[in-house]
Parts: C-alpha cells; structure tokens; sequence
RNA sequence: GCACCGAUGGUCUAGUGGCUAUGACUUUAGCCUUCCAAGCUAAUAACUCGGGUUCAAAUCCCGAUCGGUGCACCA
C-alpha cells in the first residue's frame, strides 16, 4: 500500500509541482524543481509570510548575495565548525570523527590538518573503536559549498549555508536604516546551500533550499513585546523541555506559557504566535503541528531558549519546519570580533542620570619630561587607580611588569559628577527561521484527501482526488469552464477569463471532455473555483461557481465575477454568499 | 559513504536471451454531450545510463546514477 507521502509525490510530479532535479541526466539528490503549480504555490507561501513579517511587522526585506566571504563564515563558525574530519574503517565501514580518536594522545586535535591527522592515527596505531579494524585516510567534509571568487582561485567564497549571516553583516547599515533605534528587524527570503553527505526523504532534505528568517534586533534588558495583548490568548501545542522528558505535549496559551516560564520571555512566544498563524494560513492542519522546546543539551550554547514548528507528516513522523531561537548577542559579537568593528547601539535613557566617579588627572608636564616615551603608558595606568591607591607620597604603578614610582605631585585627583545620557549596548537577536521546502510539502500533504465519491445506485464507487489548499495559496484560482463545446459557450467564458486575468487572478480556461472530468481534473491541483457557462448564460448573464471542497454549486450573474471571486479568495467572503443556491 | 532491495510510455503495470515490447489510465485531435472522471474514432508516448558476455541483451554479469530501507552523518 502506497504511503501518503508516495501518493503524494506521485501526484506533485504528474501535475507539475515537485520534479525530480536534472532528470534528462538521471537526476542528482538534494535537488528539486517546482514546477509551474509548485514554483506558485510556493510563491503564495512566501507572500503570505512577506504579508505577516514584512507588511505587518515592518522587518523589511533585504536580498544580500548567495555567496559569502571566507570571513563571514569564519565569524559564523561555519568554516570551523560546519566541517568535520572523517574516517572510516576499512573493515566495519563505519565512519568517525577522526580529532575525536585522537583527543587522547594529541592536546589540540582541532587544529591538525587531515593529513596530520591520518599520520597521527598511523603512527599510534589507532584502531576503529568499534571491530578493531585499520582506519583509512581523514578527509575533511565541510558541509559548506566551496568555491574561489575572481580568477586565480586565491580568494575563497561559500555557498551561504544559511540567509542569516547577511541581515548580520549589514547590521550598521540597517541600524541607521532604521533611524539608530531599537527594536528593528530584517527579513530575506532565499537560496541557502548544505552538501549534505546523503541527502534523502526528497524534498525534506536538501542540497539546495529556500529560507525566509528574520533577524530582529532588540534591546536585551526589555524583551517584552508592544503587540503581545494581541496574540497572548492564542493557544498553541507546546512540547516543552519538560514535556519531552514526560513523553507528553501539552495545550497552553501563550500568555500562560510566558508567565509560567515555560516560553523565555513574551518576545520570543510573540514569534512563536506569528508563526503559528502563518502555518494555519497557509494550510498547515493544527492537529498536525506542536511547538518543541530545544534540550537544554540540543541548544547551542549561546542561545537564551529556542523553539521549533514541528509538523506531522505521514512517512517523516514530527518534521522541523521552523526554528525560533534567541540568539543572545552572539552573532553580533562575533561578527565585532573578526571585522575589529564595534557592532553595537547607543540607547538614550529617558531622563539623563547623575553618576559620581572618581577620576585621575595625570600631570604630564611633569610626567613627560621625566618618563620620555613612557610617560603615555604610565598616565594610562595611572587614570586606573583608585582613590586608596593615591594616598602615599608616592605612587606606584606598573607599566609592562615594570614597577614605576611616581610622585604624588605629579598626579591631581577629584570627585566628578556628571550627567550621563545613555549607554552603549549589543543588541540581543531573535530568529525565526523557515524551511520554505518543508513547508511547502507538508502542506501539500495536509491537503491531499482521497474521498469516495457518491456513487449511482449500481455503480462503483470512485475515487475523487482533491487537494484542499487555502484559496489564497493554490496555484490555479479559478477555472472557467464552458459546459459544452459550442461556440456561443465559448465566447462569454473567455470574456470571464479576461475580467478575472484583469483583476489579478490566474485563471484556467478547459473545454476539453466532459464537464465532470474537468472538474476533476481541477480538484486535483487544488482550484478552489470552477465557473461553468451555460445556455442560462445566454438569458440572464449568469454562471455557476462550483466550490472544490463541497462541491456545491451557486448562480451568480457574470458581471462583476471577478470581485466576487476575488473577495472569496482573499477577503474572507464565503462561497454561500457568492451567489443563489442551485 | 557502507550494506541490502529496486528501476519498462506522463502514471500504474505485463513480459521474455531472438519477429513490430503488453495492457489500463492520462494526454492530444475530432465526434458526441445541458453539471461531477468510465461513450465513439484516431494519434502521441517507455525498457535509467555506461561497459562486458553472446550470432543476438531491455532480459545475464560488472560499474555508475537515481529511489527505498537499515547504519553513519545531519537539523
């Protein structure tokens, strides 16, 4: 028996949504093509989060390159720690971390080369932990594609394994974008790149894959969210640290789950909620969707706390389609660290505060003369002291381990209070992260229904095919059918078709077969709509619009179809309101 | 990357060391047809790729690719 996800698979590949990449050659794995109804019902997904992320929340949209420089993955991590050495016994075939074996014999395994690291394992003939076995050469394996930027090869560039690393990277120029205050976000939607070593599961794992993230920048002492009242009632499936170690989720609100602890603070469960309201738009079933707390083990160590959107698929049981972590300051400061830029906000306080400090005034016309060269260092060290320190007619400091007398006539001291207006801070990150793919298929598969169809008496039963997607994703949004043939038909349809193309709607024209089999033909990809002309048409202006999911059919007139179906699709009217009961 | 299994029109499938490689559905053209895939006529369309054995390979052997499963890797 065919599983959903074959069934599935099945059907995105006839009707031209999920093809096998580069099939004329046999194909490769990791890749997939959309298709023309997969390339737009992918397209809708990523408005509908443009709609929610972008519109809604203002984190603009910026497109940075596909490929990254050397030192933005080394600030990221990913040149170090996105590549492992490997080996592999040449008896068991299984394979190792090779700076892992040879963690007790060598003190910095993380620094050696693959060669080194083959010659080490040689030379203290270490075997396969597992058989015994001789281990075959260390290669590196980066998960990173590598290529060279400009002739020569000299300059190394990487397929970005992630869209992230270029909303960091402008971070100077999107805080003054947004005007030097906090909090601020930005969004892309794009291409990232992983040379998975064995990539399967289709279109769950992939070589090549589209990411919509936002990184929002926000003030680490305030973490609570201005909109947050408008989403705190919303009640989402969590599966919590807790509830993972029970074996259970549970169902809470995200204005319980914040105030319990449960969620980090109300910024982040403000995502979670958005999220949330994303999937269902999309088509995402509820029942089908849980919110997993990352172990503390599983988080990286840097992260605050860190949520995924796990949707149930048939064949892949809890899949993660979306990440939503705080990520603390720490893209930020690596980012400062490798670019020696300061990353970093000036945060006015509301009212200016007093502060007392006890400050150091070095005399360097006394200093000058007696020290020469030194004299800047020793004024530095002295400016560090503290008041207890300056008691003594002398004064001793120490400049490069050197021990320096100074006198105490050489060095003023006061109390200082002075008005300070603000601070300079690192702003913490929150990231959600979507797997477009991922969610892409699964609602594929959430809307894939197999129903009995109403059979006349005596007849078989059949199988009618239908894919329930949201009006507002699927790819083709009415279909104008001709109930038959004929010219005099043919010619109010294709004036229907032109009024709904004006208003922005895609459109399918199908006079071919029965009217049945076109209906049929349209449920499977997923047509919300069918208009069927008649030879009513030609007395009284009207047509029938056949729902895809009920299909109940209702009479409205001709004129004006296309805000009528417009309205359905993307307002919120209903199909009973469409038009008379047939 | 390792092990095992598999690969025939768009989809599902029959089949054999040897004539022009089945069949169904789909699709296309035409006919018919007044609302839920099944009428009539015709057409299009396939043995994953490379090498070997053989007079002859889609079939047997080897390798590659892709897919599935398990291991490993990975989020």
């Amino acid at each position: 028996m065919a599983d959903k996800y074959e069934q599935v698979i099945e059907l995105a590949k006839r009707r031209g949504f999920l093809w096998n990449s580069f099939e004329l050659y046999g194909g490769t794995a990791g890749f997939y093509d959309y298709g023309p109804l997969g390339a737009m019902l992918k397209r809708r997904v990523e408005n509908i989060w443009r709609d929610i992320f972008v519109i809604n929340e203002e984190y603009y949209e910026i497109e940075a390159p596909t490929i990254g420089i050397e030192d933005i993955f080394i600030a990221s991590g990913h040149v170090g720690g996105f590549s492992d050495p490997l080996t592999e016994c040449q008896k068991c075939n299984e394979a190792f971390r090779a700076d892992h074996l040879v963690g007790d014999v060598v003190d910095n395994p993380d620094t050696l080369s693959a060669d080194d690291l083959t010659e080490v394992i040689g030379k203290n003939n270490i075997k396969c932990p597992e058989c015994g076995g001789k281990l075959g050469n260390v290669y590196e394996f980066n998960l990173m594609f590598k290529t060279s930027i400009g002739p020569g090869g000299k300059r190394a560039g990487y397929l970005r394994p992630e869209t992230a690393q270029g909303m960091f990277v402008d971070f100077p120029r999107l805080l003054k974008f947004y005007r030097d205050r906090l909090p601020f976000g930005a969004t892309q939607i794009g291409k990232a790149y992983r040379n998975e070593i064995s990539p399967r599961q289709g279109v769950i794992r992939l070589r090549e894959f589209t990411q919509a993230e936002a990184e929002i920048f926000i003030d680490p002492r305030d973490k609570t969210h201005p909109k947050f009242g408008e989403i705190s009632d919303i009640i989402l499936v969590l599966y919590s640290q807790e509830g993972q170690e029970r074996g259970s989720s549970e169902k809470m609100s995200i204005g319980d789950a914040v105030q319990n602890g449960i969620i980090a603070h109300q910024f982040l469960g403000y995502c979670l909620a958005r999220t949330y309201q994303f999937l269902i738009r999309v088509g995402v079933l509820p029942e089908k969707l849980r919110f997993r707390q990352h172990m503390k083990d599983e988080m990286a160590h840097y992260a605050a706390d860190c949520w995924d959107a796990e949707i149930q698929s048939d064949r892949f049981g809890w899949v993660e389609v979306v990440g939503i972590a705080d990520r603390t300051d720490y893209d930020l400061k690596a980012h400062a660290k490798q670019s020696e830029t300061e990353l970093n906000v000036y945060v006015s306080y509301d009212k200016p505060i007093k502060v007392e400090r006890f400050a150091v005034k070095p005399n360097m016309g006394v200093l000058g003369p007696l020290f020469k060269g030194k004299a800047g260092k020793i004024a530095n060290a002295l400016k560090l002291l503290k008041s207890e320190d300056l008691l003594g007619d002398t004064i001793e400091v120490v400049v490069e381990g050197e021990v320096i007398q100074v006198d105490k006539e050489a060095v003023s001291f006061e109390n200082i209070s002075e008005e300070v207006h603000g601070e300079t801070i690192i702003p913490h990150v929150i990231e959600p992260s979507f797997g477009i793919d991922r969610i892409t298929y699964s609602l594929l598969e959430h809307s894939y229904f197999e129903e009995e169809a109403k059979a006349e008496e005596g007849e078989e039963e059949e199988k009618r095919i239908v894919l329930r997607l949201p009006p507002e994703v699927a790819p083709v949004q009415a279909a104008v059918l001709p109930l038959l043939t004929r010219e005099e038909l043919i010619d109010p349809a294709n004036k229907i078709v032109k009024a709904l193309r004006k208003a922005g709607i895609l459109v399918a024209f199908d006079d071919s077969g029965t009217i049945g089999r076109r209906y049929r033909r349209n449920d499977e990809i997923g047509t919300p709509y069918s208009i069927t002309v008649d030879y009513q048409t030609i007395e009284d202006g009207t047509v029938t619009i056949r729902d895809r999911d009920s299909m109940k059919q209702v009479r409205a007139s001709m004129d004006g179809i296309e805000e009528n179906i417009y309205d359905m699709i993307y307002r919120g009217k209903s199909f009973d309101e469409a038009g008379r009961k047939v």
